[in-house]
DNA sequence: GTCTATAGCCGGATAGAC
DNA sequence: GTCTATCCGGCTATAGAC
């Protein structure tokens, strides 16, 4: 972006964001988007091309797409590699990008027609856990059957801290910060996978 | 239901609870339910006063309300009881009503309107899960810090094979039956938890 | 680059005939 | 109880003035 975060185009994409996350893609408006933004409703489709390329500029404008390669060196070792990758997903949903994190949950459960930009930004992350837990298997650290669905089982503890806001009726407020959210899914993820601890 | 499966009463609540588990409840038309139920636009309005009266229809005809009083006696011992649910928790949502079990799950994480009706009759579950987690840490079974955190995560373990279908591109085609399925389950939450095997 | 005005479509709901 | 025809509102997108 070659100008300021008051910019519009960049307001138009915080905005965007912000209401997507709360109401989600369909049940967001243009009018809405445009309004948050002070901006013209016309200047969606100027800038972008209409509504679905704002989507896409989301992800390319926010998500740090390396994170995987940046953190290279750290996800060789399956124990080490799982517990960053864990970290680093907890930090991005809590405190990095809460409200990306909430638009990707959306999509991917509604399976709509933008999961494959999500896709396109979320599968190395989701791939890389996967070779973690194979190579743990295989070096005797980690244990349990199917990869496949072990892997979505580490998913679905990994992203349960997003859930508090959903099941609000049974859970009530939290009151943990984004280090103790991640010390006891990690901690959970391990046990669950029957690494001995020391 | 007064009348047989092909009552047009039935057939369009099959039909929605179908479209609706596909295409969520927004993306879903008042036309294309009719459409695919054999039934004129109009009797949405005539029979159930409204789409959003369909949705809480569903839940009133297909769901059984009465899962946690009809399991009442293997539900007092915490080990028993938590593996009962998660058992019957897979069940429903593989074999009994799978359709429903998506639209509950996309309900909860766009937090609709529609939620309220949702959780009217899921808080029952979730709300025995809680207390026999609390029983299984008294008893010094089940050891974990947060009780709503530990919720979560149980939750997220008990739902991890709905996730299949939105991450495909990194999970593939299952060859895992119910019961293989909810086996793993139980397992990892039970390692997860702390309890120790016999 | 930004605005107003409007086109064009599709949604849910209903009046009124049968 | 079921149908057709229609209303009315909201949506995205764009033409054209500035």
């Amino acid at each position: 972006m070659s100008q300021a975060d008051n910019d519009i185009k960049t307001r138009i994409l915080l905005s965007a964001r912000k209401l997507f996350a709360k109401q989600g893609f369909e049940g967001t408006t243009v009018r809405q988007i445009c309004e948050d933004a002070g901006a013209n409703v016309a200047l969606v489709s100027y800038h972008f091309g209409g509504k679905e390329k704002v989507f896409e500029a989301i992800f390319q404008h926010f998500f740090s797409g390396n994170m995987i390669s940046e953190l290279e060196d750290q996800l060789s070792d399956p124990v080490v590699g799982l517990r960053t990758i864990i970290e680093e997903t907890v930090n991005f949903s809590c405190v990095y990008d809460k409200e990306l994190s909430f638009i990707i949950q959306q999509e991917m459960t509604m399976n709509s027609s933008r999961k494959a930009i999500v896709n396109k930004y979320l599968n190395p992350v989701w791939t890389k856990v996967k070779e973690l837990l194979q190579k743990g298997k295989d070096q005797g650290i980690f244990h349990f059957d199917s990869l496949s669905y072990t892997l979505l089982m580490v998913m679905g503890v990994a992203l349960a801290h997003k859930r508090e806001y959903n099941y609000d009726a049974i859970i009530g407020e939290s009151d943990m910060n984004p280090l103790e959210i991640a010390d006891q899914t990690v901690a959970f993820i391990f046990k669950g996978l029957g690494v001995q601890m020391s």
